[in-house]
Parts: C-alpha cells; structure tokens; sequence
DNA sequence: GGGTTGAATTTTGCATGCAAAGTGCCCTAG
DNA sequence: CTAGGGCACTTTGCATGCAAAATTCAACCC
C-alpha cells in the first residue's frame, strides 16, 4: 500500500496473513464479531486494511480452529454458539488440564510454581473488589501458565485452541456470585496441590 | 488448468483447497515428501495440478496442524520429526484415549461396541498372518472409531489432528516382533475392558 | 586464496482480475 | 394477490500479476 515503513528500528514484520488471524480472532472472541453474522470479504478487507487473500487464508485458518463456519460457495460465517459443543470443548479441556496439573506436579521448575502462585494472588485480589473482567483475565493466564509450565508444547499449543472457543462463552456468560466464590475456592484447593506437589490430590 | 470435468453426475464438487490439503497431507504423512524438504510452490503447483492460492492456503493448513514449518519469506518445509515433540504428542494423545475410553463405557451404543470388537478381530487376522501394514491401518481404524463413539466431536476431531503427526513416525519405525506382541495384548485387555464397560479397569 | 559485495535469478507475499455460483428483485402469468 | 421465472448484481473461488525479500554466483579486493 501507499505507506512507507517509518523504518523506526523494527527488527522483525510479522507476516500479514498472521496478523490477520490474531486480529480476527480477537474480533470473535471478543463478540465484535456475533455468531452466525455473515463474513463478507470486502467489507473485512476494508475493516482490516488487507486484501482478500490473506484475509481468506486466516478466515480458513480460523475455520480450522472452530470459530467459523466455511460454507461452500456461500463463504464464512463466525460458528453459532453451540451448547453442546462448548460441553464438550470442556470435558477435553478438563482431561488436558488434569494432564497438565500431573507434569507440572512432576516436573514443572520453582520459578514456574511461584509465578502461577502469584498470578493466583492477583486472582484474588481481583475477586476481593469484585473485578470480574480483571478476575477472567487473571484466571485466563494462571490455566495457560499452568499448561506451560507442563513443558509440553503440544499439550500447551492444544489448549490454547479450545480455548479460544470458550472463551467467546466466558466474555458473555457472567457468573453468578455464589458460582464465582465457589470456583475461587476451587482455585486455593488447586494451587494448595500444585504447591505440595501432590498429583493425586490434583485430581480430585 | 485445461482439463474439462468428465461431468459424470458428480452432485457436489469439493473445494480444491480442501481437496489440496488432503493430498498434500497425504504426500506428508506416507513420506513421499521428507521431512526437512522445501515445499516450492512452483514444483507443487506442477505436481498437483492446482495454482498457487489453494496451495497456499492448504500449506497454512497444515502448518497449523504441525506437519510443515513456515519459515517467513523463505517459504515452508515439512515439519523435520521431533522425537521430543512426538512424545510430547504422544503424551496427549493418550490422555484423550483415557478420556475416550471412559465416554465409551459411560454412554456408547451396543452397535459401537460391536464394530470396535470387529475391528479388533479383523486386526489380530493381519497380526496371525504377519502383515504389519494391515495391522497398523486396524489399528489406526480401532482407535479413531473408540474415540469417535465416545460421541465428543471435539474430542475425535483434536485426537485426529494429532495422530497425523505421529503416522509419519509409525509408517517409518518398524516394529520389532516382540513390542508388536505386547501392544496385541494390551488391545486385547482394552478390548475386554471396553465390552465389560469398566472404566476404572481401562486405565490401567 | 579466502572472504565480500553486488547484480541476476528465483521465490515468496500480497494484490487484483476473471469466471462461475449464489442471491434477490421485478415482472409476468395464473 | 400469489407463485414462478428470468435477469442483474453480488460474492466467492481460483488464477495470475507485480514488487520485495532471499538466494545464487561470480567478479573483485584484500
């Protein structure tokens, strides 16, 4: 396009068609995008200021993470919320984290043990003046330091994936006060584990 | 390109994209194409018969799916195979069978079941006669069905995409005769925990 | 002789063009 | 007034064009 690079020191440009995906992505998750509406390429080349090719590639990239719908001929559409599907991103979600808890118990570095402990404390702190968006956030970055601190990529790399697609739950769907007290709740117990190194009380 | 469609009451005609990364993957995973070698997009076009958007597209693909690295501006390579990551693969993959194990018992149709049970004995026929290439594609076939009658979309989809990776691996290592005779037994045992729908015995 | 620089070629990344599939509107027939 | 058909417009899918980055290769300098 037209502009030229202020050529400020930048050490790296990230290829396009990459950050296409993460701004897409971020558009869905966040709802700024609703479920079901349409995807309609021109109007997305002229909201992100891309052309349509590597807007297609992160649409069908996209695609493959489950947050949009290709329709043949018909193009994309952002998935439909679908209960029962969000279900089951959980219960495989659940039995990564449950894996993840076990390596991290096994394996996982002190520094790592203590940076989960201390994003845990900002949890609380949150919770303590009822921050529900700050609490999420918190609570978003102690399950994904948990899995990296698994030291496995994989494992790491598979979550994140379903993760994105509840996540678009989680921004809507606000807690109750009691349902939100008792998942602190099961935090301490967890990170009581985590600290003690006790993989079988982890899985309770 | 050239050709006309034989138009032989074809109902549907699928993407080339999609068909392109099914090829493509297949290309991978039987290791027509090496790990480590270039992906030029000019050879591939050639070789596939398709132009270089649907190809790009299905590279990005599987790039996500972790069977070729992209190397900005300097194009793609299929992945070289990682043992670390291979385990790590492995790792994960097997918490998912757990977790589909445990599904099966809980919730599988009888017809399910049966079909499991069929593939189990039409697999121990390859290994009585000692064709390990038949033995392996049951073996493939009996764990994708297991996961798939656990009746978790997400689950079967996510345990797919990371059993592409590690085909590569079992296409290539052979086995020796005593580890085949072992992993036979070990499906026998999961196969009579599956039929006696006894969770706690399947995790053995 | 080894290393470096720079021009030619190749290859990638992105943009755009073109044809076909899809969508909606309007007009007409019943 | 409603149902159906056809035409125009929109949108997608794929192909190709163009510029920039990278690689190659060779001449040149030290």
């Amino acid at each position: 396009m037209g502009s030229i690079e202020p050529l400020g020191l930048s050490p790296i440009r990230r290829p396009l068609h990459e950050e296409t995906v993460d701004r897409l992505r971020d558009l869905i998750v966040q709802g700024e995008l609703a479920p079901g509406s349409r995807l309609n390429e021109r109007v997305l080349t002229a909201r992100l200021g891309v052309s349509r090719t590597p807007l297609r590639e992160a649409i069908k990239l996209l695609a493959t993470e489950g947050l949009v719908d290709l329709l043949p001929n018909r193009g994309a559409v952002v998935a439909p919320i679908d209960p029962a599907r969000i279900a089951e991103t959980l219960t495989v979600m659940g039995a990564l984290e449950s894996l993840a808890g076990e390596l991290v118990c096994a394996q996982a570095s002190d520094e790592s043990l203590a940076d989960i402990r201390a994003l845990h404390y900002e949890m609380l702190a949150m919770h303590a003046r009822r921050d529900l968006d700050g609490y999420f956030r918190y609570n978003q970055a102690i399950h994904l330091k948990i899995v990296e601190a698994s030291r496995n990529a994989v494992l790491a790399q598979t979550y994140r994936q379903l993760n994105a697609n509840v996540r678009r739950v989680r921004y809507m769907a606000n807690l109750s006060a009691e349902r939100w007290d008792a998942a602190v709740q099961e935090h301490e117990a967890i990170l009581a584990a985590l600290n003690a190194r006790d993989a079988a009380r982890l899985k309770r």
